[in-house]
DNA sequence: ACTTTAATGCAACATTGTTGCAAGTTAAAT
DNA sequence: ATTTAACTTGCAACAATGTTGCATTAAAGT
């Protein structure tokens, strides 16, 4: 019944997961391409991104204003990438980083089943916060 | 100094407003130009969530999918629409509502400015926990 | 009524993401 | 090493969503 299809390691994917791994904020969709100097085609990319979600690799964050974003997370206590964690977006510099530590607590409403969380703090980053201007 | 730029009270205006009023859940874009029938433009539309959401009379949902959704608060024990609350995002019947009881507490990352946080659950609302099929 | 300027309609454009299909590539089986 | 199944890619075409410029309309204060 369970017909895992098998994922494969191409140029592209390869390529694409480094940028990620080697990131230490979210990229979107066109920052990933731009860094990847035209190895492959833009609907390519999309196509990796959503294998590389669905297998578990990465993971997708929708960032207040919309926009889409793709991270890695950089910790590694488990094998699996886990991302149950807060997200952080800067009003500033628009970068967004994962708060790998911060979990928020909730009281889970009566009659709601919940599945998934999605926690997004924004305002200024260390950064931003340090050098104001 | 502070040029507070009058807004105004058309026809348009009213009927989004009325509509969101009205609504029970969360609605889109394209769900409020459908329930106009036609009264505006498409982008008169866009502007006036624009402005509604500026002068803090609804705000503004961004799913976990990506949908963007506005929605105006029902509770109103304060006179500003106040939405620092969590909303829920149904799997299945794909509604969006503010769970305007709920609100996440959470440790203060050191060294981030928090401005603003988004808690959206995801999962089954009542109406389709009960009905399991 | 007059005046100011916010609001609208329309067309044109931009961005982001999706889909179908032929051709190319991976990795396993032989 | 060759063969083969099916996963992956490129390309073109499309769709959805949102933005911008500008001429015209209309709201609200005087
Ligand atoms: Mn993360
Ligand atoms: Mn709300
Ligand atoms: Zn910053
Ligand atoms: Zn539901």
């Amino acid at each position: 019944m369970d017909k895992t299809k098998t994922t494969r390691n191409t140029a592209a994917k390869t390529a694409v997961l480094e940028i990620l791994t080697q990131s230490k904020i979210a990229l979107s969709h066109t920052e990933i391409q731009k860094q990847t100097n035209d190895l492959c085609d833009r609907v390519t990319i999309y196509r990796i991104l959503d294998r590389l979600v669905n297998d578990d690799i990465i993971h997708k964050i929708v960032n207040l204003d919309g926009t889409v974003k793709y991270a890695k997370c950089h910790h590694h206590a488990q094998r699996v990438h886990i991302h149950n964690h807060a997200h952080f977006s800067c009003e500033k510099c628009l970068e967004i980083t994962c708060l790998e530590n911060v979990k928020p607590s909730y009281i889970i409403p009566h009659n709601y089943k919940v599945n998934e969380i999605n926690f997004t703090l924004s305002g200024l980053c260390p950064n931003c916060l340090n050098s104001n201007n």
